[in-house]
DNA sequence: ACCTACATGTAACCCGTTACATGATTTG
DNA sequence: CAAATCATGTAACGGGTTACATGTAGGT
């Protein structure tokens, strides 16, 4: 699925402006899916014109006037057809289990560092997905979703902490 | 890590042609990291002319001739820095957790389909890394990434094994 | 004073993919 | 006899990223 599908995807969930849009691929859609503004706004232009979205202008005070998007029923359509069609395809590309892969390359310091930051960024995901998590709401897919996620999550942090003293060999301080 | 930078980390495992780095993206590293023959022989050309990596020909009988590279002191080195600079990014998309997160608008035998062509995928994977385990004669991290992958990949397939019978009610055949 | 959040967009660029082209040999 | 494996490459295309540009309001 390419950004303007996934936009049609975010605005199921509501009607959005661009930068609203954004927001949900930081919070609901994070740990599967990623688009960037410079993705997202050319996107909606597209949508509109193909009569899958329509727009309107929401004047505010205090703050700058932004644009509204709705799903057609044609982009409604769109995306269940999208969805019928995907095969489910996913890409995996880790950096961190390359550094682990040559780990007896790496500096004793950096290998540490390394282990550490991803063990910080598996934790802060999990507490991120609970939080939305719990704040309910949620249908049982995007549920699904959710528990998914933490339950992969909790699985890769478990295996690197129990890895962990495989690859480092705490030095007394001096 | 962009292809050329995979390359030499590919020739470290030791020398190899263009199609045989391929072989190994699909093996050793095909759970974190992907590169297409497109990209590979490009890369090669140009690690060459930059003095990274050496090139010869190997003819051989029955078989058309191959171009052997190999790491020069310098191709080794840039590798290691390239591994030290690395933040440990990940990128994970998945259509398949899009499919879910939106299990509602499909169609029941689509839902079934999706879920069950992921435990399928889920197996494969486990049975692929774990053949490549126990080929053995792996180095510690070499070791850490294929157990990693396949802690991870248990622990989808467990939850969603887990999960099937929220979303498939099974009908009698008819 | 400075940074963050809100809000929208463009232009240049990079990287990788898809598809094509070629050709021998082995396996089913 | 067709398909897969071995082996290398190119050309066109597409999609997304980085960086830039602009401006207000509110918090530290």
């Amino acid at each position: 699925m390419n950004t303007p599908e996934l936009c049609l995807g975010a605005l199921l969930c509501g009607d959005a402006s661009g930068y609203e849009i954004k927001q949900r691929f930081e919070t609901i859609f994070s740990h599967f899916q990623k688009a960037s503004f410079a993705a997202i706004y050319p996107a909606l232009t597209r949508l509109e014109a193909d009569g899958l979205v329509t727009a309107r202008v929401e004047t505010q005070q205090k703050r700058p006037a932004k644009t509204i998007y709705s799903l057609t029923e044609a982009g409604r359509q769109r995306f269940i057809d999208a969805l019928h069609e995907s095969q489910g395809d996913e890409i995996f590309r880790s950096d961190f289990v390359l550094q682990m892969f040559f780990a007896e390359l790496l500096d004793a310091d950096k290998l540490a560092e390394t282990l550490e930051r991803h063990e910080q960024r598996l934790r802060e995901t999990i507490a991120r997905l609970e939080a939305v998590r719990d704040q309910g709401g949620h249908s049982p897919g995007q549920r699904f979703t959710l528990d998914y996620g933490i339950a992969v999550k909790r699985a890769s942090l478990a295996f690197v902490e129990q890895s962990k003293a495989t690859f480092i060999h705490e030095e007394p301080e001096p």
